[in-house]
DNA sequence: CAAGCACTTTACGTTAACGTCAACCTCGTC
DNA sequence: GACGAGGTTGACGTTAACGTAAAGTGCTTG
């Protein structure tokens, strides 16, 4: 079940020439679990620009990984607007301006002290739930010899 | 600024026997950068149980271990939801039955399970950090040289 | 051609996690 | 005894990140 898209969806797809893919908006939502409408949110946002077919949107290969950055980002707890932030600037580098170039190493600089201060965080966490873990077996054990 | 209150506040506790330091809700609030309005909320919530004296709240050693433990599951990405079931069951684990601790050692197993997915995800995104930063020094470097 | 499916836009609804404001107590102190 | 610094309870407001429902377009399939 939850085919995915990875075997040839048996259209008129075949040995495709890789990286010139394309995905409709249902396709790609399949493949990261998320709604179409979450995608259509997210370009709504500024996070995706995807091309248009008459009314219908197109994704390349650009667009899917667009979307998984942003989707890992909000697992590690940024908001879409700090996602924007580091990808739109992503984007315009090439041509930016010194000033520009300046503040997204600024923001870089956040975003990985945010990353060092979670790993701290995963660390210590997981030191507590080893410890509640041990005391639930430690009572378990208690409770199966006594009964 | 932020004296924080780290040192004697000043009134009349001398060399506190620890553990029995008690905080008011203001205390506790500038001590981890949030609001009283935070605070009362978590109780509200259940992550809280503070002891009233009269009206005011009054919060012990195990309530600010309880605050530290919640807002750190907060930048984590787990909803007070989440982290009031495992506080709730962690209180309620001496005399728990057998249900109820399998039913936590799930729980934390969960937990467990998405902050191994935080470390990976936070690995990959400081490659990707690191990439682009390195390719936005280059573009400064370049611009350097070129006017 | 009617039906069904995937897509579209528009717009209002919802939930979590607080912020903000009003109106009130209760101290110590000037 | 007025006052300011904290504390209290409602109650309503706000923001982010979608969900959901309505109403329409376009293809292809029996």
């Amino acid at each position: 079940m939850t085919q995915s898209t990875s075997p040839e969806t048996a259209s008129g797809q075949e040995a495709l020439p890789r990286q010139h893919r394309q995905y409709t908006i249902g396709e790609l939502a399949k493949m990261f679990e998320v709604t179409p409408r979450t995608i259509r949110f997210y370009e709504q946002e500024g996070l995706l620009a995807p091309r248009r077919e008459g009314q219908k949107r197109i994704y390349h290969e650009k667009d899917r990984v667009r979307l998984k950055l942003t989707l890992r980002g909000k697992r590690l707890g940024f908001s879409l607007g700090e996602i924007r932030e580091v990808v739109m600037m992503y984007d315009a580098m090439p041509d930016g301006n010194a000033r520009q170039l300046r503040r997204l190493l600024e923001i870089l600089a956040e975003k990985r002290a945010n990353l060092e201060r979670q790993l701290e965080d995963i660390r210590l966490m997981r030191m507590e739930l080893d410890d509640v873990d041990h005391r639930a077996r430690e009572v378990l054990r208690g409770l199966g010899h006594e009964a």
